[in-house]
DNA sequence: GTTGGTCGAGCAAACGCTTGCATGTATGTC
DNA sequence: GACATACATGCAAGCGTTTGCTCGACCAAC
């Protein structure tokens, strides 16, 4: 209870100096001191005090990870990875969620993240928005996951290489007439709905088909936002026979409007969607698998690594994704375009 | 940067100890010291130390979410519930998972909790577990969510109720062959998966209904242990007409099952599900559905209660929850049970 | 005009560590 | 054998708050 670790140098026979020296893992202590402490230590169940220990070093001991929403798939699993390594250091997990960019905040983060953390982990959210600038003055260790931002550490994929990947897999089957489902509305400065838009662009350049005004909808990366699109996608005069929607969950919306319609995915209008949901599996959607846990798990790793040596440079990493072939996607109706190219597109996509 | 106390009570021309008192709301202090104080602290952009604040008044300023799981959705879902009460409290979320009880553990999380929160909320495990037993000696305030405990504060929702209602559907609907698909094997200690079995044997009982030891699966409430308990029931000799699984995730396993067998979930086997999960719509299933978030809204905030007055004795909360009807579930083949049962079921179940 | 009480404010002692510096001892070098 | 060097340890000054106690000032009641 009321242990210090003034209890623990008395009973080793040490200076408290020396029992703080010892249990850190310190230079400078001889290995038998070290045994002898941490046998006291251990017996009389003693840990520091985290308030003191912080205090007097003056590190927070505890790293921030806000994201925008910690109910959904892709952030909650993000969030897996990263408490999963956070968890081996001696590094607290503060969470903090932000909310919907578009709405109104909750208390502006960096009011409550001063003084309290010893660095950020930022879940796909735009850098350079207002809110996050400000972070970027504690002069702390920033990793960005899931987009980038110059002279900012991330971890990332290749959402330029991951928009074409879907794009073409479904140029391949025959279609020509492609639609998407972006997240907010476009140009955005968030990259990864940026990159993956531009994918898309340039794999139907590629082809030599044209970019359809139409078909350009958004549906803010949500089930509802996805059926709406799609609903709006269906209402044009001469809908698209493909849809690529860049989150899965837009691509359930999609399908979810299909269905509503009348239409069955894959065969009336092919679907592929974006991130490899765990749902996407059982709805029978073709996407671009990201290891979104491992996004989380390399950046904490690298945040840990910058936490330890503040002159790390920061670093770019980008992981690889890889296109998952499955029943919502096929050629057009009508077309003699073979099974073939769905084979072919089952490689995995270089980082 | 630098900022401490001592510049705002210089500048404000008092004591550190008024400036203390007046930035966090103390009595006994005059409305214009008070002002004064705050109005410089804004100037200066000043915020308390936490390290300090914490060591000098012995509070820990945060609260331990205990979870075993951060990705799944039920997880994931209280905990945006909790993290959106805590944002506005001044005390941090400590996010920490516990992995699946029946795997190896990480550091059991007694030895990284001790001195560092004020209280714990426990998401969905076993308050009589080995590891979270240990919690309890450090007499701090606990809230069980999701699973409850003698003499321990929980926020959870009727269970039997729950499991009964579901299946009470089944039967309305005229099922006679009822299967169910419960979590880890029973007899568990675990209070959600104990009490839907207790539910689902009530109804069968009140109907006159036979229990089958061959329809008494366990799925570890994943969608493959799911779909593995479904295919199990499918080789039986004279498998049932309907199933019950007491989560979703495993009801979507069942229903792939169902598929990969070239069954049609509603069609030829009946599935009610329990939860609520975002995809349940989406796959068109029977569920009851419990208010996730709020579990985790109503049970941060009885904690605040109790980090404030220590002295408040424990409180069990019940949340309502309610069957949702949809295509999973409709009479058994060649029944002549009509719709009228499936308009009968949508009722709101009674805390 | 005492007396007792309330209120606003300050003093200074914790709170339990970390760490720069000093000290003492063993080791190696010429 | 003198000297420099490295290593193990201790001393004590912080780190930036909170809070029990004390002290006047002011007010009301008698």
């Amino acid at each position: 209870m009321g242990m210090t670790i003034r209890d623990i140098a008395r009973e080793a026979g040490v200076s408290t100096a020396t029992v703080s020296r010892a249990l850190r893992g310190l230079p400078n202590v001889d290995p038998v001191t070290r045994a002898k402490v941490h046998a006291v230590a251990e017996r009389l169940d003693y840990v520091v005090s985290p308030a003191a220990s912080r205090l007097a070093s003056g590190r927070a001991g505890s790293v921030a990870v806000i994201t925008p929403y910690v109910a959904r798939w892709y952030f909650s699993t993000v969030l897996s990875g990263v408490e999963r390594v956070l968890a081996r250091s001696d590094l607290d997990l503060l969470l903090f969620s932000v909310g919907d960019p578009s709405e109104a905040h909750r208390v502006p983060p960096h009011r409550k993240l001063r003084r309290r953390v010893d660095a950020f982990l930022i879940i796909a959210l735009e850098a350079a928005s207002p809110d996050l600038r400000e972070l970027f003055d504690f002069d702390l260790p920033v990793t960005l996951i899931g987009s980038t931002h110059e002279g900012v550490s991330s971890v990332a994929i290749d959402d330029v290489m991951g928009g074409r990947t879907a794009t073409q897999h479904l140029i391949n089957l025959g279609h020509e007439r492609i639609g998407i489902i972006s997240g907010r509305p476009l140009p955005s400065p968030f990259t990864p709905e940026r990159d993956r838009f531009r994918g898309y662009l340039e794999a139907l350049e590629n082809a030599g088909l044209a970019v359809e005004h139409d078909f350009v909808t958004h549906g803010f990366f949500t089930i509802e936002g996805g059926e709406t699109a799609m609903t709006s996608l269906l209402s044009t005069p001469d809908p698209p026979t493909a849809v690529f929607a860049i989150s899965d969950e837009m691509a359930f919306g999609a399908i979810r409007a299909l269905r509503r319609h009348g239409l069955q995915p894959g065969r009336d209008v092919s679907i592929a969607g974006f991130d490899g949901h765990d749902m996407s599996d059982l709805l029978d959607l073709t996407t671009v698998v990201q290891p979104v846990a491992e996004l989380g798990v390399r950046a904490a790793k690298a945040l840990l690594e910058s936490v330890l040596d503040s002159s790390r440079p920061p670093t770019q990493e980008m992981l690889p994704t890889q296109l998952v072939v499955r029943g919502s996607s096929s050629p057009p109706r009508g077309s003699r375009a073979g099974g073939a190219a769905g084979g072919r597109d089952r490689t995995e996509s270089k980082p």
